[in-house]
DNA sequence: GAGTTTGAAACT
DNA sequence: CAGTTTCAAACTC
């Protein structure tokens, strides 16, 4: 379904509809780019900028993105990006290599990135990027071009944009399908503002928005989709944002109404730095009063796993913040705790970090994969990264033709298991074995019987145990229904069973009753028979006063309520 | 729960 | 790239 109006059509340069070729998207008329990649080095100067991430509710383990007072790294795909504030003074100078683009990303001091600036919410990805203009002025440099998704609501995405002099934007939602598509803010042509855009990816539909000037929020409707032209800039504005709200429709891919969306991350783009030479470099930084903002203690992670399948290239590579939403997707997926004792959680040995992810609820000891040892988390990365720059790529992929869809990318080299353990990758990823195994004595085949038999094995295991825990189900609910019924109290009208009386107090007089009996058949030497029938009998005399209580204490009490 | 086995990751 | 060591999970008892 597409989602955006012929109005927009009208409005919007038709590549920016094309979801499936958005790598090889070129850029508005109106707004001239560079329709080859991009340079990544630069020496152009870094005007100024802004990272801003936050997160409002976000469970830990899901969202990812780590900043600190001094950087904050963002990977895509296999790209490592070390973002440090304009005014850093480390001349460490690190080098990554973005993998979809081939272009090298290089870092001095300050991080200049000729890449958009992007992140994602759960399965959806909204990417915001600044996308500079090759005729960019210096009036343009210096404006910034900043935008942020502060939070997700329901089905709704806010969108704060802090406005810029002059700057026009067109706010483009992406056509169905399984390739992104693009939500587009775009420079005024006339101010030759920078671009400024964002995309969202994974065939989510997004309902075409639109925002007005000034300070207000806005939802977006299809028909509403237009050029909106931010007022100039004035001192007293430039700080104040401009909110859109990007209202996601429900598809078959999307989120459940129900889901409890949690939000998520602001990123903001603030400015590209040089203008006409080197108008693709784009510098990111931490806004100086805060890191994380919205709600303390919510752990913030850039992934480096969690990437898309196809990352918007518009001459420029993209940087993918990949955010986890849903507390509700959160509880459905529970990552199994780690025990990690001597790695510090630091490498890939650890399923948390290796998965991008922040130890959370772990049993591991000296854990350094969390928020307060960033920096060491970080270097971990990168060394993981310039190690194997797919180390946190899934191994999990798609094969060959000809071959089974999901297939280890790097193939297992199991020598003892026979593939037919959880120690063989393959295996435990519930696929079989391909050409790229180096194992041995591999039986993880299709006509192998040893595996069929293993599959027969754990699917009637699977099935003894949706059995007990249907039955369990069962029995709980049966359990607390007879306790609904048991438990309304006198005062309510209805009636205590005689169970119900069963307080401590008596139990201790009927076990003495009990003992008595016991006791006395013992003295007088009574045979066992003769004193287990004596002693159940007393038993059935205490139940029978128990009970007789129980009517009488109903009977008093009505008449009382009465 | 302790000890063993296993293979990926890390190291040389 | 190959061999070795380290590591944490899987497995066994």
């Amino acid at each position: 379904m597409d989602v955006v109006s012929p109005e927009l059509n009208s409005l919007l340069p038709d590549e920016i509809m094309d979801t499936e070729a958005i790598e090889e998207v070129p850029h508005s008329q109106s707004e001239p780019m560079h329709d080859t990649p991009v340079p990544m080095e630069t020496d152009a100067p870094v005007t100024s900028e802004s990272l801003n991430i936050c997160s409002n509710a976000a469970p830990a383990e899901h969202v990812q993105a780590v900043t600190t007072a001094s950087s904050v790294t963002i990977s895509a795909s296999s790209t490592l990006f070390t973002i440090k504030p304009a005014l850093a003074t480390s001349t460490a100078a690190t080098k990554t290599t973005d993998s979809l683009t081939g272009t090298t990303v290089s870092t001095s001091g300050t991080q200049k990135l000729a890449t958009p600036f992007a992140f994602s919410a759960a399965n959806h990805q909204i990417i915001l990027s600044k996308v500079a203009s090759a005729q960019a002025t210096e009036a343009a440099k210096a404006a910034a071009a900043p935008a942020q998704v502060i939070k997700q609501e329901g089905q709704k995405l806010l969108v704060t944009a802090i406005g810029k002099s002059g700057q026009s934007i067109v706010l483009q939602l992406p056509q169905t399908g399984s390739k992104p598509g693009v939500l587009q803010t775009s420079g005024d042509a006339k101010s030759q503002t920078p671009q400024f855009k964002v995309v969202t990816i994974d065939g989510r539909e997004l309902k075409p928005v639109v925002g007005s000037a000034g300070n207000q929020v806005t939802t977006l409707q299809a028909h509403q989709l237009k050029t909106m032209q931010i007022p100039k800039k004035t001192p007293a504005s430039s700080t104040a944002p401009i909110k859109f709200i990007i209202t996601k429709t429900v598809n078959s891919k999307g989120l459940s109404p129900q889901t409890s969306v949690t939000p998520v991350i602001a990123g903001r783009v603030v400015t590209q730095t040089s203008p006409v030479m080197s108008p693709k470099t784009i510098t990111l930084s931490e806004p100086h009063n805060t890191t994380i903002q919205s709600v303390p203690g919510k752990k913030i992670a850039i992934s480096p796993l969690k990437t898309p399948s196809k990352v918007s290239c518009w001459g420029i590579s993209t940087l993918v913040l990949f955010v986890f939403v849903s507390a509700a997707e959160t509880t459905s997926r529970p990552r199994k705790p780690c025990n990690c004792t001597k790695s510090q959680c630091l490498k890939l040995y650890c399923d948390c970090f290796a998965n991008g992810e922040f130890c959370n609820n772990c049993n591991c000891n000296n854990c350094f994969n969390n928020l307060e040892h960033e920096t060491e988390r970080l270097k971990a990365i990168k060394t993981c990264l310039d190690r194997n720059p797919e180390a946190f790529k899934p191994k999990i992929g798609k094969g060959k033709e000809g071959e089974s869809d999901r297939r280890h990318s790097k193939g297992c080299n199991c020598k003892r298991s026979g593939c037919l353990k959880n120690y063989c990758e393959c295996y435990e990823a519930k696929i079989m074995c391909s050409s790229i195994c180096k194992c041995i004595g591999c039986k993880n085949f299709e006509e192998s019987p040893e595996r069929k038999t293993l599959m027969h094995l754990a699917d009637a295991a699977e099935v003894r145990v949706q059995q007990q825990t249907a039955a369990k189900t069962k029995l709980s609910s049966q359990i607390s229904d007879l306790l609904m019924r048991t438990t309304p109290i006198i005062s309510s009208g209805g009636g205590r069973l005689p169970y119900t009386f069963v307080t401590k107090e008596v139990l201790e007089a009927t076990c003495e009753c009990l003992l008595e009996q016991a006791k006395r058949a013992e003295q007088t030497r009574q045979p066992q028979a003769e004193a287990e029938r004596v002693i159940l009998e007393e038993f059935g005399h205490c139940l029978m006063s128990i009970i007789s209580s129980a009517g009488k204490a109903k009977t008093d009490c009505a008449s009382i309520n009465c």
